[in-house]
Order: C-alpha cells, then structure tokens, then sequence
DNA sequence: CTAGATGTTCAATGACCGTTGAACTAATGA
DNA sequence: TCATTAGTTCAACGGTCATTGAACATCTAG
C-alpha cells in the first residue's frame, strides 16, 4: 500500500475536476489507452507519442488530482492505471462510456500506438 | 426548423469539447436542472440563481457550442433545450451517467432551485 | 411612443492551462 | 564510480477561461 503521490480518496473525486481532466486531447487519449492495455500497468514513457516528457508529467499529474488514475513508483518508473472501480462506484457507467466513445477517436498526434511497443531486445 | 443560433451538426459533436463544457461547475449545473425539467423548454432566466445574465449568456454559448444543448429563440427569450438524442447516438450512455451523477450534486451557489421558480410577485 | 423584460456584445481583468527548455533528482546497471 | 534511464521541478510564455459592468439590441405591453 505504499502510496507517494498523493490521490484523492475515492469518496472525494469530483465529476467536474474528472470531467475538466478528460476535455483535453491529450489526456483522453491517454485513459484510451490505459483502458486498453488495462491488464498491463503502464508507465509515462509509453506515451511519449503523445507529447514531451515534461507536458506527460504535467498530464499524468492531472489526472491523479482528479481521481482518474493511480500512479505507483517502481523504481525510476511511474506505474499508470485506470481507477476503474472507484470512478464506477462513484460515477456509474460513465467512465466506460467515455472509454467506448473515445476509442473510436482520432489520435491528437495521428501516430499509431501499438500494443506491442515493448523495447523487446531490450537496447 | 428555424435555425438561427450556430449549432454544431449531430456527427460533428466532438467529445472533448462536450467533456470541457461539462467540467464547469455552473454548466453541470445547468444541465442537471435541464435534465430534471425536461418537459418544458426553459428560459436562461431559469438560470439566474447560478450566475449574472452576462455569465449566463456565456455559458449558454459554451454549451450550445459545443452541441450539448439546443437554443431556440422565442421572442425576447430562448428556450432552452438538452440534445439528448444526438448525444445519446454519438456517446451512448455518456450524458445519462453524467446527469445521474450531477443530480446528487450540491448546487455551485448551493441555493435551491424550485422547480416552481416563477417571478410571481416580481420585484 | 414609452417602459419593461430578456438577452447579447464589448473591453477589461485576474486566474489558470498546456507547452517548452534547462536543470535537477533518483534508481539502474556496467 | 560513472553513465544511463525515467521522470520531476521551475520559470517563462502565449492563450484561453469565467466574471464583471456598461452599453446595446429586441420583443412585448400599454
């Protein structure tokens, strides 16, 4: 339960700060994402194609004020993932709407984010 | 089908734009109150408790500009209405699971909005 | 016509947003 | 130890947001 960052408990995530941190592009883009590599935590730098490393900090720290996403330290690494369940005891069936709505979006940056972009070899 | 105030076509409705006009304390608001009176088309007068005419005029703009809700003008008003069935085809599920959660909201200025609101007496 | 009611437009204001680049911290690994 | 990797912090910048007050338009009623 080592838990950093700070988040807000689940009771306290408000529908306008979520809805102020979906209506950007970028980050929607983002819990796009997340939603459909939910099995596998992701870290910032898998959304590189998104923007530069200082605007995704910026975006992932957004987006865990608002109560969208948990963010664990690994290492050098950010562990990303959905609150799936707290968003849906809070708020429900809005975040799956959002999720199916926003998959059958445009990227922002038009670049195609594979599923399997692991560094694979390694370097 | 007068049509005179710039509305954005059903299939052009983009969802961060409707997510950015939502994420504002007064327009959810707006449209809880919309939502629960869903009868009858209201005025933005209905609003006033919310905010000053000016701000009113904004927010009803925003809104309207980004197709979550359907201005018609009706003499000296505008009557006011949600588009639900446009978003329901664009979003399905999306703006009921936000109205439902919106409705167990307290109001921004946390006065009570009667349903029953008419000037009456006047001044 | 004059008054009143209902909204809009405009300029100004302070606040916040999203991005950038440079400098920085912290963990990994040879 | 030294370099690399992963992400943060900071100051700065231009842009947009939400609000205000004053002036304006427009419709309705008498």
């Amino acid at each position: 339960m080592t838990n950093y960052l700070p988040h807000p408990p689940a009771e306290e995530i408000s529908l306008p700060a979520v809805l102020t941190a979906l209506g950007d592009e970028t980050r929607l883009a983002m819990i796009a994402i997340l939603a459909r590599n939910s099995e596998k935590a992701m870290t910032c730098g898998q959304f590189l194609q998104l923007g530069s490393k200082t605007a995704l900090s910026y975006h992932v720290a957004k987006l865990r004020e608002a109560g969208v996403i948990h963010v664990r330290p690994d290492g050098t690494k950010r562990l990303l993932t959905l609150r799936r369940n707290d968003l849906e005891a809070r708020f429900p069936g809005f975040l799956q709407s959002v999720i199916s709505s926003a998959a059958a979006m445009p990227l922002p940056d038009a670049r195609e984010w594979n599923d399997s972009n692991e560094p694979a070899g390694g370097a």
